[in-house]
DNA sequence: AGCTGTTTGACCCAATTTTGACCCTGGCAA
DNA sequence: TTGCCAGGGTCAAAATTGGGTCAAACAGCT
C-alpha cells in the first residue's frame, strides 16, 4: 500500500511539482493551498506525512503545525525560503520533524520523507546503558542519582530534566527553545531567565568549576551543550 | 539513463542548436518557446538541468529564474546577449548557477553544464552524515561542531549561519545579496560591510592562511564562493 | 509555619554584532 | 606616470543583546 502525504503549499507551481514528483516515487499525494484548508484534509484524509510550507496567508505555517500536533503525531516537513536558524528553531519548536529550506532539489527532499517516515516507524528505540560517566561525575538516569567526586548529589525535577536531556543530546546544542519546551512545556518557550538559574544550578552541582564548565557549555544566543568525550 | 535538458528561449534557431548539440552527446532535451511554457514544462517534465535566456517577451529570464527557485534547486544555466555585470549578478540573485553570454562555443556550454550537474548531484550522498571535511578542516553542520586541526573552533552564530550556507553551495558563487537576504533577512540585502566583517572572522577561525584563504574566496563586485575538492 | 523548589528582579559582566576609520589593491582617466 | 576611486580587508570602539549571580519573593507541600 502506498504511503498518503499531504502538500500545504499556497504556491501553485509548487504543489503541482511536488504532487508529480511524489507520485513518481509511489507516494499518493494529496495538496491543499490555505491552513484552513490544509487542516480539514488533514482529519478527512489522515495522511500519513504533513508537507507544510511556513510562509502563507491566512493560517501559517507554524500554527498549522501547532494545530496539527494538538492531535496528531504525523510526522512534518516544513519548507521555508529562509536559512536562519531562528526560522528553523522555531519550525522545530511548533513540533516539525524536519526543516528544508527552499529551493531544494526533489531528490532531497524524498530522502528527507524517506528518513522521517523511517523514524517514525520505528518505536523510540533505548539506550543500552543509562548510566553516564565521565571524570568524577556520574549520572544514572533511571535511579535518578547523581556523584560528583564520589559524594551522593541531590537534583531537584527540573535540574534533572533537564540534565537529562542535555546528558542524552551529548556534544550536540540544544536551544533554549528546545529545553525550556521539553521540560517546562510549549507555553514557556520564551522564558529564558528561569532556565539561566537552572543552568547555573546544575553547574554548581556537576562541574568542578562552575565558572568555567566542563559538562555543560553556553552557546550564546543559541542554546546550551553538554560536552564529553564519552560519545 | 540520460539526463534531462530543459531550453527555454524565444529564438528557434537557438533552440533548435542547442537541441541537436546536446541530442549529440547523449542528453534528453525538451524544449520552450516562452517562459509560461517553460514554467509548465518545468513541473511536468522535471528536468534535471535548465538553460534559460534572459531576453524573452512576456515572463523574462530573472522572472522565470526566481519561481523555478521557489521550490526547485535544480541547477539553471543562463544565456544572455549581454556581457553586463550588472545582468551577471541579477541572474545570480535570483538564482541561477552560472551565466554565459551569446554568442558562445558549445564547447564551453558543454563544459558548464557538465560542471553545474556535477555539483548538483553531490549533495544526495551527504544527507546521512552531514558532515564536510576537508584538510584539517572539519565541519559538523547539524551538531554545530567545527574542528581545525583538531581543534574545537567555536563560531558565533552568524558566522555559523553563513558557513552552514556557503557549505550548501559549495564551489558556486552566492552573491551578497543572496548571503545577505538568506542570513540577515531581505530588509538587510544592502549591508554589505558588516558581511565583510563576519567573512573575514570565519577567514580567520577556519582558513589555514586567512590572507590566502582556501576555502572562502572573494568573487569581486558579485560575493563569495566556497570551494572544495571534495563537490 | 517550615521546608523545598521555582520564579523573578536587579545588577553586572561577557559575547556578539554593527559601525567607523583606515589601509591596500587594481583599474582607469588625466 | 600619477593620482583618484571603488571595492574589499582589517582593526577596534561602540552599541546591543544576552548570560551569570545573588537574593528575595513566591508556590506547594506537610
Amino acid at each position: 500500500m502506498s504511503t498518503k502525504i499531504l502538500v500545504i503549499d499556497d504556491e501553485p507551481q509548487i504543489r503541482r511539482a511536488l504532487k508529480i514528483g511524489f507520485e513518481r516515487n509511489g507516494y499518493e499525494v494529496q495538496l491543499a493551498a490555505t491552513g484552513e484548508e490544509g487542516l480539514d484534509k488533514m482529519a478527512v484524509e489522515m495522511p500519513e506525512l504533513l508537507i507544510l510550507d511556513l510562509a502563507m496567508p491566512g493560517i501559517d505555517g507554524f500554527e498549522v503545525c501547532r494545530q496539527v500536533r494538538s492531535w496528531s503525531s504525523i510526522p512534518i516537513i516544513v519548507l521555508s525560503v529562509r536559512e536562519r536558524e531562528e526560522d528553523k528553531i522555531q519550525a522545530l519548536d511548533c513540533g516539525a520533524d524536519d526543516f528544508i529550506s527552499k529551493p531544494f532539489g526533489v531528490g532531497e527532499l524524498l530522502a528527507r520523507v524517506r528518513a522521517v517516515l523511517r523514524r517514525s516507524k520505528q518505536p523510540e528505540k533505548t539506550l543500552g546503558t543509562p548510566i553516564f560517566s565521565e571524570g568524577d561525575l556520574e549520572v544514572d538516569l533511571d535511579k535518578r542519582l547523581v556523584h560528583k567526586a564520589g559524594d551522593v548529589v541531590h537534583l531537584t525535577p527540573k535540574e534533572y530534566d533537564l540534565l537529562s536531556l542535555l546528558i542524552n543530546n551529548p556534544n550536540r546544542v540544544l536551544t533554549h527553545r528546545q529545553l525550556l519546551t521539553r521540560v517546562w512545556g510549549p507555553e514557556y518557550a520564551e522564558d529564558h531567565h528561569s532556565l539561566r538559574v537552572h543552568i547555573a544550578n546544575l553547574r554548581n552541582k556537576i562541574e568542578t568549576d562552575p565558572a568555567r564548565p566542563h559538562f555543560i557549555q553556553t552557546e550564546t544566543r543559541v542554546g546550551y551543550r553538554f560536552t564529553s568525550k564519552n560519545f
